[in-house]
RNA sequence: GCGAAAGUGGCGGAAUUGGUAGACGCACUGGACUUAGAAUCCAGCGGGUUGCCCCGUGGGGGUUCAACUCCCCCCUUUCGCACCA
């Protein structure tokens, strides 16, 4: 018998070839249930990293174990292709984004394959293609049609380095997400999706993701969505400006409504105008708000930032008492937030307090908290608890949060105000001044205005025979042939959008194309939807907790609202799971730190099979962990232990099936604890794997029995009997791996003579019978402190375990001189016997 | 400040319902095999003491026969949000 070393490359191209000959990982069999499991699509940007292979290999896991278990499994990759570093890399290396993007789509679809992941690519979509981006352009007409879609013209986020908007989620600590350039002011018109329509869909369906999703990114979520129940109160001004006789804010707190001293307005309210012209000080109240613009955002934005304002000369009426309130200016307010408009508590709210202690406003105590007594003159910060509510009128007396309720109430009475729900998320700006994107299908006439593009004109064709500019900017709107544009409508010339939209529009929906991925009629059918969604097992990184994963969510609401998913379908992502990152030296991989570990080198020196297999036992999957040169060779060292054990033993191995060997089978004592030992570890590592995920676990319990195997391999190859034994749990070995170190294991399975492959084959069944055992050791504790183990023969009574246990010789040294006092038995565990 | 997660050997990490803390792997040490190395195999490997024990899961209290696990208080780290009225 020739003992071959184990040679990954050669044996992982073969199984490579014929997975993609037999398209081994199609799904379709109607009469399994499904399972869906979906790892974040990547952007090509050249090569897969470790993150990739660490992501993509806990969905392969999942996908040859699910398919193990029975299901059909729809497993499906594809490329997230629009972009900006498609544009930058083709301006620096003079090319074309397209040519680019193919180029590196190549290059990672082959760097996949050469991993042996299980993905149906049939299905395999780039979402910068028309036949992709066609169906993206439908919904935006239809969105546009149900007013999901608007266009309005707001101070947005304008990154001057990549010469584009960004949306909220885009800007991260005033940086934009992409470049980390300075995030810069800019009034535009642009297109927004209206995501605050669904800002209490979006929340209360949180609810139905619990258990399934994490809970720090539904922490996540429900905090960016930030919603917060008040009112809005009408304030009338004393001597009306023109049009302007009111204003509104919006409070959390209409409790304190009686302790308004002062109203504040943001400077970028749009009545101020109107307000001040009239005033002597309106040149001064200028400077201000000119001063409070120019504010860096970042510097505005932070708690740091000194409260300033300035009096605008106006005053407005209190909505009960009719007291004059003078109307201030505070560079504190938000106007995008609420109202733009707040009413000044000193007393109930830390900034009005600060702010009425700067410019000497009265401060009005309208709670007293339960046990102490304030008084203004003493505090020293705002009290924001509850409490009785004191020089309120009429609501005297009352519980603060009772308050709530009752002023609201006289509030909408009077007129003056109704009760309101204020949402921190924002619409969702989808209009971006780049190239490389899906076109928007709008056209503007100068007779009609703007024309939706007609449904039957579909896809708008991205033109690729354009020259990228150097300094970054979008070409289109220079390009006649794609700007100018018949009028749907009149007929006469018009001008197209040359706006493209955010490339997170095509990432909200891309699982749902992968359901009927090649449909040319439609974005999907509904049979498809229905078969496979939601996505039972989502995987990808924490970083997408909000961007992407609240857009996703979003999109499957307005999609079905529109009519492209069917009803019941209203959450994309059944379950979740973030994965850590891979570190390096306990940092982030990057190439300035020079700390990246090319996955393509770990492959060639140790194969793809050791590779996952390191990826996998390093660490559970949400944690980060950190990549170690000597733990990858413990996990190639563990593969060729596996494979020289199967070839020391070789010539006594039967092709059986896992757990197969039978009791009688099992007479020697060696036999009968490999038997059980097999037993457990596929009682084990099914658990691990499928329930938890824990696939670390899963792995170090083979690694035992490998271990086991090892010790006894010579004992029991002896004798006929025990090489059943020893055959049954060798090939229970190569099926628990299956999943992990699919290529070593389809190889060596071969060998043994079966002729079904192991991707098609059941995960085991482990018997209770076989892991039974005569003989257990129990703990022998004394006070709680374990003094010894005994020997016992497994299911004797209580009784007879006690009066053992009281026989023993490190028991009986360590009670002696003591009483007894109890005794416990826990069966199969232990023995604590409590004396003193 | 608000929210979430985590803290266990030299390191990555186990311990699933409260029941023998440290599985599995890495590193290290000793031995075997070798001219030597590599590879492999065997053994050891929390700390203190060596033949008994004592201490030990961030710290302090508590519940329990028994606590990494449950309860209370505190500390540290990471992440997210943060003048949102």
């Amino acid at each position: 018998m020739v003992q071959e070393r184990y040679n990954p490359e050669e044996i992982e191209q073969k199984w490579q070839h014929r997975w993609a000959e037999d398209n081994s990982f199609a799904c379709g069999d109607t009469q399994k249930p499904k399972y869906y499991v979906l790892e974040m699509f990547p952007y090509p940007s050249g090569n897969i990293h470790m993150g990739h292979v660490r992501n993509y290999s806990i969905g392969d896991v999942i996908a040859r174990f699910r398919r193990m278990q029975g299901f059909d499994v729809l497993h499906p990759m594809g490329w997230d292709a629009f972009g900006l570093p498609a544009e930058n890399a083709a301006i620096k290396n003079n090319t074309h984004p397209a040519k680019w993007t193919f180029a590196n789509i190549d290059t990672m679809r082959a760097q996949l394959q050469r991993l042996g992941y299980s993905y149906d690519w049939k299905r395999e979509i780039a979402t910068c293609r028309p036949e992709y981006y066609k169906w993206e352009q439908l919904f935006f007409l239809r969105f546009l049609e149900k007013g999901l879609i608007y266009r309005k013209k707001a101070p947005q986020n304008w990154c001057p380095s990549c010469h584009t908007v960004l949306a909220n989620e885009q800007v991260v600590e005033g940086l934009c997400w992409r470049c980390d350039s300075k995030v810069e002011q800019k009034d535009l018109t642009q297109w927004f999706l209206r995501i605050t329509a669904y800002a209490e869909e979006l929340l209360q369906d949180l609810d139905k993701l619990e258990g399934g999703w994490p809970e720090r990114v539904l922490a996540m979520q429900r905090n960016w969505i930030g919603k917060s129940v008040g009112a809005h109160i009408t304030f009338d001004l004393e001597q009306p400006q023109g049009d302007v006789t009111s204003l509104e804010v919006f409070t959390t707190r209409p409790d304190t409504l009686f302790g308004v001293t002062f109203l504040t307005l943001a400077p970028e309210h749009p009545l101020v105008e109107s307000l001040i012209q009239k005033t002597p000080e309106a040149e001064h109240i200028r400077q201000f708000i000119q001063r409070t613009r120019n504010m860096d955002r970042l510097e505005r934005q932070s708690d740091q930032l000194e409260k300033e304002g300035v009096f605008t000369g106006s005053y407005v009426l209190h909505p009960f008492t009719g007291a004059r309130v003078p109307l201030w200016l505070g560079n504190f307010v938000l106007a995008e937030y609420g109202t733009g408009a707040v009413m000044g508590v000193p007393a109930h709210d830390q900034r009005d307090f600060d702010f009425a202690h700067k410019y000497h406003l009265p401060i009005t105590l309208v709670i007293q908290p339960e046990n102490t007594t304030l008084d203004t003159a003493t505090m020293t910060e705002a009290m924001t608890g509850n409490g009785v509510m004191v020089n309120s009128d009429s609501f005297n007396a009352l519980l603060n949060e009772e308050g709530k309720i009752q002023i609201v109430t006289a509030l909408e009475q009077k007129k003056k105000g109704k009760a309101a729900i204020q949402y921190r998320l924002r619409d969702w700006n989808i209009s971006r001044q780049r190239y490389w994107g899906a076109p928007i299908p709008v056209i503007y006439c100068e007779q009609c205005g703007v024309v939706p593009e007609k449904e039957e004109h579909l896809p708008v064709h991205l033109p690729l025979d354009v020259k990228t500019r150097e300094d970054g900017r979008s070409p289109l709107p220079e390009t006649a042939s794609f700007a100018t544009c018949q009028c749907p409508r009149c007929g006469g010339q018009a001008r197209r959008e040359t706006d493209t939209l955010d490339t997170f529009v095509e990432s909200s929906w891309y699982f749902a194309r992968y359901t009927d991925a090649r449909n040319e009629n439609t974005p999907f059918s509904a049979d498809a939807l229905l078969r496979w969604l939601p996505v039972d097992q989502y995987i990808g990184g924490v970083e997408h907790a909000i961007l992407h994963l609240l857009y996703a969510r979003f999109f499957t609401k307005a999609l079905r609202d529109c009519g492209f998913f069917p009803k019941e379908i209203t959450e994309p992502f059944r379950n979740l799971l973030t994965q850590g990152m891979v570190l390096k030296d306990g940092r982030k991989m990057s190439k300035s730190k020079g700390n990246v570990v090319d996955p393509t080198l770990m492959i060639q020196k140790y194969g793809a099979d050791t590779v996952r297999l390191f990826c996998l036992f390093a660490a559970p999957p949400e944690r980060d962990f950190d990549w170690s040169d000597s733990g990858i060779e413990g996990s190639s060292r563990f593969l060729a232990r596996v494979w020289r054990l199967f070839q020391d033993t070789r010539q006594y191995l039967q092709p059986l099936l896992p757990c197969t060997a039978s009791a009688q089978d099992a007479q020697s004592a060696a036999a009968r604890d490999l038997r059980r030992k097999e037993h457990l570890t596929v009682k084990k590592a099914g658990e691990d794997m499928g329930d938890r995920f824990q696939f670390n676990t899963a792995i170090a319990a083979v690694m035992e029995l490998v271990n086991a195997m090892y010790a006894c391999r010579d004992e029991l190859c002896a004798d006929s009997a025990g090489q059943h034994v020893f055959s049954s749990a060798m090939s229970s070995v190569l099926t628990m791996l299956s999943p992990i170190t699919p290529h070593l294991c389809e190889e060596l399975w071969e060998d043994l003579g079966h002729t079904t492959p192991l991707n098609n084959m059941p995960w085991p069944q482990w018997q209770e019978e076989a892991l039974q055992q005569d003989v257990i050791t129990i703990a022998l504790q004394v006070n709680g402190k374990l003094r010894g183990t005994m020997d016992i023969p497994a299911g004797i009574s209580k009784e007879d375990v006690e009066n053992l246990a009281r026989k023993d010789q490190n028991i009986m040294r360590h009670t002696q001189n003591m009483t007894i006092r109890k005794v416990i038995v826990v069966p199969g565990k232990l023995v604590n016997i409590v004396a003193g």
